[in-house]
DNA sequence: ATCTAACAAGTGG
DNA sequence: CCACTTGTTAGAT
């Protein structure tokens, strides 16, 4: 069977963003990866004004943007588990990993929150870079520690 | 402040 | 099934 799934492709002064679509449900986006935050400020070439480009713009412009409806995710439950929980955190506020673990039933799983964190395929849309360590330090994030800083920065600004 | 051990779950062999 | 890796954490040195 063949899955008909779009791609839209967003040009940004840091990269391009690449989402997937399927059914017409976002299911994968993915960044460019930065190992250290570029000299240009962010801004986005893209005039796309279909709902998902106008999230993104609106996210990484640090506006409350709402999430459009994501398609079927491919993981485990317990990664869906995490997602969603991480979907539940409101922007302006952050969550340790462990009190993840602890909202999903799991306290002491805070590395496979890490884990699923890291393995997020909709980064932007599940904001798992609100996600971050106990000891106050940054965490991780899959596509640079750059994006995560930006964000945070961004939401934490108020 | 740096280093180690432990923990839970995923992935690959 | 066993071992290694992962966006951690808490405790010891």
């Amino acid at each position: 069977m063949t899955a008909h799934f779009q791609t839209l492709e967003i040009e940004s002064s840091w990269g391009n963003i690449r989402v997937e679509f399927l059914e017409g449900k976002p299911v994968r986006c993915s960044l460019p990866f930065l190992s250290s935050q570029p000299e240009q400020p962010f801004s986005i070439a893209s005039k796309g004004r279909d709902a998902t480009s106008v999230f993104i713009l609106n996210m990484l412009a640090g506006r409350a943007a709402k999430v459009p409806e994501i398609g079927p995710v491919n993981g485990t439950e317990f990664q869906k588990k995490i997602w969603r929980a991480i979907a539940g955190i409101p922007a302006g506020q952050t969550r340790t990993y462990g009190e993840l673990a602890e909202a999903i039933g799991s306290p002491g799983a805070v590395r496979a929150v890490g884990s699923a964190c890291g393995r997020n395929p909709l980064p932007l849309f599940i904001p798992c870079h609100r996600v971050v360590a106990a000891n106050g330090g940054p965490g991780g994030f899959s596509a640079g520690l750059p994006w995560k800083d930006y964000l945070l920065r961004l939401e934490r600004k108020h």
